[in-house]
DNA sequence: CTTTTCCCTTAACATATATCAACTTTTTTT
DNA sequence: AAAAAAAGTTGATATATGTTAAGGGAAAAG
C-alpha cells in the first residue's frame, strides 16, 4: 500500500527505515468512487493527496458553468487545492474521481510537523514544487504560443497513456478548447495522415 | 544592499545573525542596463536572481518571433529560468531588463549547499514555490476562463503600480493578446465609463 | 535641440475557434 | 437485452481576436 508513495519520495531523497515508518503513519487511506468529489470547490481543503490507484481530474468551474481542467492525477501523482492548503481559504477548484480511485491523504497539520521535524521532507516538497512550477510555466507558454492542434499533439506526446484512458471531452477541457474543436482537429489530422 | 532580500526571506522564516551573514556572503551583485539580457534563452543558467532595483521581464520567444511574457520582476521579486536551473539545460526563456536594474545572484552550487546546511532555507524556498505554484495555476485558470478584457481588469487590480510603469505593449504580451487588441479594450472601457 | 526610433491608436479585413443544433455511436443503467 | 444517458461527429453560423497597414505622438539618442 505504501510502496508507490515511498518510491515516489525516494526518487528525490533517501529515507531511513524510521523515517519511512514515521511518514507512513501520518497517511490516511481514502477511497473515492467514480464521479465522487475528493475536494469540492468552495470548501476549505486541509489535505494534499497522493494517488495510488485510479485517476482524478482537478478543474475550475467558471461563471458560465464551464469546466477547465488544471490537471489529471493518475497513479503516482500528487494532487490537492494548493491555494486552499496554503492560505486556509475555500478551495477554488474541484477534484473529482474519473475512475474508482484510492488516495493517501496528508493533512496540513501533520504536513507542517513532518517538514519541520524531518528536513528531508521539506527538501522533497521543495523539489516537487520546483518541477511543478516548471510544468506550469510550460503550460502557460504553450497556451500563449501554440494552436489547439499543436497543444493536442504535445499532450499526446507527453501523456500517451492518459490520452487512451480519458474521454476526449476531458482532454479538450484540459487543452482549453471545446470538445467540438478537438473532434475537428482529430478529423483533420487523420485526413492529413492518409 | 541586503536589507530587501533579508526582509523578503524573513517574511517566512526567522534568521539568526550568523545565518544572515552566511547567506549574504553567497550573493553576488549584478547590474544590468535597460535592454540588456540577464538570462539569454538557449544558454544554461546556473543562477536564481533577486531584484533589488529596477524591473525585468521574463519572456518566451516563439517560432514566429513573438514575445510571450511569463512574468515581470520588479524590486522584491525572485526571477530565473527555473527549467534551466533545475534540469541543467539551456534556458527556455529570456530575462531582460526593462529599466536599469540591480540583482543579487545566487548560483546553483551555493544554493544547494545553503539548503542542505540550513534547512530554514529549504523551507523558505518551499514556501516561495508553493505561492508561485498557486499564482501560476490562477493564471492558467484565467487564461482559459476569461476574455482579454477581463484578464486586463484583473491585471490592473493585482498590479496597479506595474501597470503605470510598463509600456502597454508589454502588458499585452503578458495577457496573451496583441497590443492592438489591448488598445481597443482600453478604448472600449473608456467609452463605457463615460 | 533635433532627429530618429519606438509606441499607441484606429480601420479594414482575415482567421481560429466558439456556439448552436441535429444526428450517430458508445457507454451506462435498469 | 433494452432503455437511457453520455460522448463524439459534423455542418452552419457567430464572434473574439489577430493581421496588416497607416498616421500621429512620445520618448530616447545623437
Amino acid at each position: 500500500m505504501y510502496s508507490l508513495i515511498l518510491q515516489n519520495i525516494e526518487r528525490h531523497v533517501q529515507l531511513t527505515d524510521d523515517e519511512q515508518v514515521y511518514f507512513t503513519s501520518l497517511l490516511q487511506l481514502k477511497k473515492v468512487k467514480r464521479r465522487q468529489l475528493l475536494i469540492p470547490a468552495g470548501e476549505p481543503c486541509r489535505f494534499e493527496y497522493f494517488v495510488i490507484k485510479g485517476c482524478l481530474k482537478q478543474y475550475y468551474l467558471d461563471n458560465n458553468g464551464q469546466e477547465h481542467i488544471l490537471m489529471f492525477a493518475p497513479e503516482d501523482w500528487w494532487v490537492g487545492d494548493m491555494y486552499s492548503f496554503v492560505y486556509n481559504k475555500p478551495a477554488l477548484t474541484t477534484v473529482e474521481a474519473i475512475e474508482d480511485t484510492e488516495v493517501l491523504a496528508l493533512d496540513r497539520k501533520r504536513f507542517d510537523d513532518l517538514v519541520l521535524t524531518v528536513p528531508k521532507f521539506e527538501r522533497f516538497f521543495r523539489i516537487l514544487l520546483q518541477r511543478a512550477f516548471v510544468a506550469n510555466q510550460r503550460r502557460i507558454i504553450e497556451s500563449m504560443s501554440l494552436s489547439g492542434a499543436e497543444r493536442y499533439e504535445n499532450f499526446i506526446a507527453q501523456y500517451p497513456s492518459l490520452e487512451q484512458r480519458l474521454p476526449q471531452r476531458l482532454v479538450a477541457y484540459y487543452l482549453g478548447i471545446t470538445p467540438e474543436s478537438l473532434s475537428r482537429i482529430k478529423a483533420a489530422s487523420a485526413k492529413k495522415r492518409r
